[in-house]
DNA sequence: AGTGCGGCCTGTCCGC
DNA sequence: TGCGGACAGGCCGCAC
C-alpha cells in the first residue's frame, strides 16, 4: 500500500499530534508483523518523550530521548491519531497512548509491516544502512543513476525499485516516473544515456513531490492519519489504467509483468 | 556481484 | 450464492 508520498503525508499528520509527548503506555495486541513486534517494547517506551517523527526511505523513525522506535507499513498497514476510547476493528495490532490523551494506533491487515526498537543510531540499523540516497534529497540525481547502472542488465524498473539504488520508489510511482520520462521499463538498465538518466531523476523528484503535495495516493484503502484518502489518483497517467488511453499520444496502455510487479505503460511513448 | 524468485499475510474481486 | 484463484501499494533472503 504506502509508498514514499503516503508514509511521509502519515509522517506529516501524526507528528503534530506527538512531538513533544510522554507515551503512558504501549498496547500490543498482537506482535505477529513481518518481525515480532519486541516484548520489551512497552516496558521499553513507557515514559519516554517522542521528541521527532523522522522518514527515512518508508521506514518512520519516532525518535525518543533514549532510543528510536522504527516504524514500517509494509503493504497494508497504516497509522491513524484517535481517542483510546474509539473502537477498535480487525487488524488493530498497536496503540501508544500519550499524555495528551491520544492514540497512535497502528492496524496492519496483511502484516507485512514492522514495529522495532533500537536504542542506537536508527541510520545504522541493519535494515536501513544500506539504503540508497533519499530521492528527495540532494545526494539523488542523474548521475548518480547513470553511474550505479553501468553495466547492469536489469530492466530499469526494477533497477529504480531496488532500494539500494535509490530508497523509497515503489511501484506506482516507478511506473508514473518511467512514462513521464518516456523509458521503456524493460529497458536494461546499463543500456541508458545519462541525458536520459536526468531525465527520469528529474521526473521521480516531480512525481514524489507532487504526490506528498496531495496527500498520497489512494488506490484501495490508503487513508491519512485522519481516516482522509489521498488525492493523487486523478493525477496517475498510466498506473492501473491497462487498456485506456495514453495521455499523451492517446494509444491503449499496456500491462506488463516484471518481477511479480504490474507494469503500465505506453509503448509508443516509452522506449 | 547481480539477478530472479519464493515467501510472508489477509482482503477483495472476478469468473465459473 | 459459493468457491477457487489471481492479485494487491513492500521487501527480505535464498539459490544460481
Amino acid at each position: 500500500m504506502p509508498e514514499l508520498p503516503e508514509v511521509e503525508t502519515t509522517r506529516r499528520g501524526i507528528e503534530p499530534h506527538i512531538r513533544g509527548q510522554r507515551i503512558d503506555d504501549v498496547i500490543v495486541r498482537d506482535r505477529r508483523l513481518r518481525w515480532p513486534i519486541p516484548r520489551q517494547i512497552p516496558s521499553a517506551l513507557r515514559g519516554l518523550t517522542v521528541q521527532s517523527v523522522s522518514r527515512r526511505a518508508k521506514y518512520l523513525l519516532l525518535d525518543t530521548e533514549s532510543g528510536t522506535i522504527i516504524v514500517h507499513l509494509g503493504m497494508s498497514g497504516s497509522l491513524r491519531i484517535v481517542t483510546p476510547q474509539a473502537p477498535l476493528r480487525p487488524h488493530d495490532h498497536v496503540d501508544m497512548i500519550f499524555a495528551n490523551g491520544k492514540a497512535l494506533r497502528f492496524r496492519d491487515p496483511r502484516r507485512f509491516g514492522a514495529m522495532l526498537w533500537t536504542r542506537d543510531d536508527p541510520l545504522e540499523h541493519e535494515l536501513l544502512k544500506h539504503l540508497g540516497p533519499e530521492p528527495l534529497g540532494n545526494a539523488f540525481s542523474g548521475e548518480h543513476l547513470h553511474e550505479h547502472s553501468r553495466g547492469r542488465r536489469v530492466a530499469v524498473k526494477d533497477f529504480i525499485m531496488n532500494s539500494r539504488v535509490v530508497s523509497g520508489v515503489g511501484n506506482i510511482y516507478a511506473n508514473e516516473a518511467l512514462f513521464m520520462s518516456g523509458i521503456h521499463p524493460r529497458r536494461p538498465a546499463g543500456r541508458i544515456a545519462l541525458p536520459r538518466y536526468l531525465q527520469l531523476a528529474d521526473a521521480i523528484r516531480d512525481v514524489l513531490s507532487k504526490a506528498i503535495g496531495m496527500g498520497g495516493t489512494t488506490l484501495r484503502d490508503f487513508t491519512r492519519e485522519n481516516g482522509e484518502p489521498g488525492y493523487f489518483r486523478i493525477e496517475l497517467a498510466v498506473y492501473d489504467r491497462k487498456g485506456e488511453p495514453c495521455k499523451r499520444c492517446a494509444q491503449p496502455l499496456r500491462l506488463i509483468t516484471q518481477g511479480q510487479r504490474a507494469t503500465y505503460y505506453c509503448a509508443s511513448c516509452q522506449r
